[in-house]
DNA sequence: CATACTATTGAATTACATTCATTATTATGG
DNA sequence: CCATAATAATGAATGTAATTCAATAGTATG
C-alpha cells in the first residue's frame, strides 16, 4: 500500500531485481567469459541465490541475450539519432563504420564477450548478438543501395559482400583489439576503412570527377599557352 | 620382433592410435560441434576408453587443435604449390580469395566448426585457428605489402586493414553459409571480393581504365593546341 | 616363464547448470 | 492485528560431461 513511507527492507521489485541481476551478469561475463563466468558468481554478486535468478531467466543464455540486448540498445539509439542529419552516402558509411569502431574501443570487456560469444549457432537458436550485428548490417546495406541507385556507387557493387568486409573486418578489429591490448586509433582506422570501401565501390561518375578537375586544369593551361 | 608375420590383433602404433582419435574427433566435433561433442562419443566412435584418449591429448581442447592443424596444413601446402605460379599481385591476391572461399564451401562441417570455434580465447592461450588462419593473413599482406612497393596499389594503404576486411569478409560469408545452408557462388564471390578490394587498393598509376579517359582527352587538348 | 614396463580401462571425482521441495515474505480479508 | 493465500527466495539435490587414477591387461626382455 504505502510504498514511499516503509523505509523498512522491501523486496525489490520484479524490474529492479533483473536490474541488479543483468549488471552482475555483465561485470562476470565481461571480466570471466560466458563459459568461465558461472552463475554462483553472478547470483553472490547480484546478493540472491541461485535458483531465485532462474525465476527471472530461463538461463544462463538468455542472460548473456539481455546483457548483449541492453548494450547494443545504446548503440542503435545512438545511431538513429545521428544518422538522419549526416549527408552524402559515402559519409555516412563512414559515420557507421567510426560508431562501430568507438564501441569497440570503448568497452574492453564486452568487445571481449561479443568476440567470443557472437558466433555460437548451436542449438539452432541463433544469439541474439547475432540479430543485433546483424541489425547494423542492414543499416550499411540501405546505404549501399541507395547509393548505388543514385548513381555514386557502381551499378555492379553487391552491397552484401561489403557490408560482410566491412563487417567482419571490425569484428577482427576487435578480435586484435582484445588479444594485444593495444588502444585503437579510431579516426585513423575508419579512414582506412572508408578509403578502400569508398574507391572500390564508387562509380566511374564520381571517381572521374577528379579526374575532370584535373583536365579542366589541364585546359585552363592549355589555354593560357595558346589562347586562340 | 616380428611386425610383419604376427598376424593377431596387436595394438596398433602410437600413430595409428592417433590418426584414429583425430579422424573420429574431426567427425564428431563437425557434425556436433565442440560443445556438444562429448569426450565419450569420440572415445566410442574410437574404440577406445576415454581415459585412453587423455594418453594422447591433454585434454578435449588439444584435440580439436589437432584436427584443425590437419585441416590448415592441407590448405597451405596447396597455396604453397600454387602461389609461386601466378603472376601479379591482384591475381595472387584474387587467387588467395578463391581458395579459402573453395576450402569454406568444400566442407561444411569443418567450416561450421572454424566459424564457431576460432574465437575463443578464455584462457590467455590462443586457440590454434587462430594462428593458422593469421598465416594466411601473412601471406595477403605479403602480396599487398609488395604491390605497394611495386607501385600498383595505393602508398597510403593499410595492409593490416585491407587484411582484416578480406578476412573478416570471408569469415561472414563462412558464417551465413552455415546459417542458411544455401551453397557458395565461389566464383561470384570471388569477383565481388576482389572488385571492391582491388579497386579500393589501386594506385591512380594502375588504373588503366581512367588513364585511357585521362590520354584521350589530352590529345584532344593536345590537337587544339596544335591543331595540324 | 618371470619380471618390468607400458597401455587400457572404467569407475570415481569435480565442476557446473538447472530443478524443486522447503522456507520466508508479502498481500488480502475479517 | 491476525490468519491465510499467494508469491518469492533458498540451497540442497540432480544431471551431465570433462578429467583423473587405481586397478587390470598386454607386451617386451632376459
Amino acid at each position: 500500500m504505502n510504498n514511499v513511507t516503509q523505509i523498512k527492507l522491501r523486496r525489490p521489485t520484479r524490474e529492479q531485481r533483473v536490474d541488479t541481476i543483468v549488471e552482475s551478469a555483465r561485470k562476470i561475463f565481461c571480466s570471466s567469459g560466458f563459459e568461465k563466468g558461472s552463475i554462483v558468481d553472478i547470483a553472490n554478486d547480484a546478493g540472491i541465490a541461485e535458483g531465485t535468478l532462474y525465476r527471472y531467466f530461463d538461463g544462463k543464455r538468455s542472460l548473456l541475450d539481455e546483457v548483449l540486448r541492453r548494450h547494443y540498445e545504446t548503440i542503435f539509439y545512438d545511431i538513429q539519432q545521428t544518422l538522419p542529419s549526416i549527408k552524402g552516402h559515402g559519409n555516412r558509411l563512414r559515420y557507421l563504420i567510426r560508431r562501430i569502431l568507438l564501441a569497440i574501443s570503448s568497452d574492453r570487456g564486452m568487445c571481449g564477450l561479443i568476440t567470443r560469444e557472437i558466433r555460437q549457432f548451436d542449438d539452432c537458436q541463433p544469439s541474439l548478438a547475432q540479430e543485433l550485428n546483424r541489425q547494423t548490417a542492414i543499416l550499411m546495406a540501405d546505404e549501399i543501395k541507395a547509393g548505388i541507385k543514385d548513381g555514386w556507387f557502381r551499378k555492379d557493387t553487391s552491397p552484401s559482400v561489403v557490408c560482410d568486409m566491412i563487417g567482419g573486418g571490425l569484428e577482427l578489429i576487435g578480435y586484435s583489439y582484445m588479444k594485444t591490448g593495444k588502444t585503437i586509433d579510431v579516426d585513423g582506422v575508419t579512414e582506412a576503412f572508408s578509403q578502400v570501401i569508398l574507391s572500390g565501390i564508387e562509380s566511374e561518375k564520381s571517381s572521374t570527377e577528379s579526374m575532370a578537375n584535373l583536365i579542366a586544369r589541364l585546359e585552363r593551361t592549355a589555354d593560357r599557352l595558346d589562347p586562340t
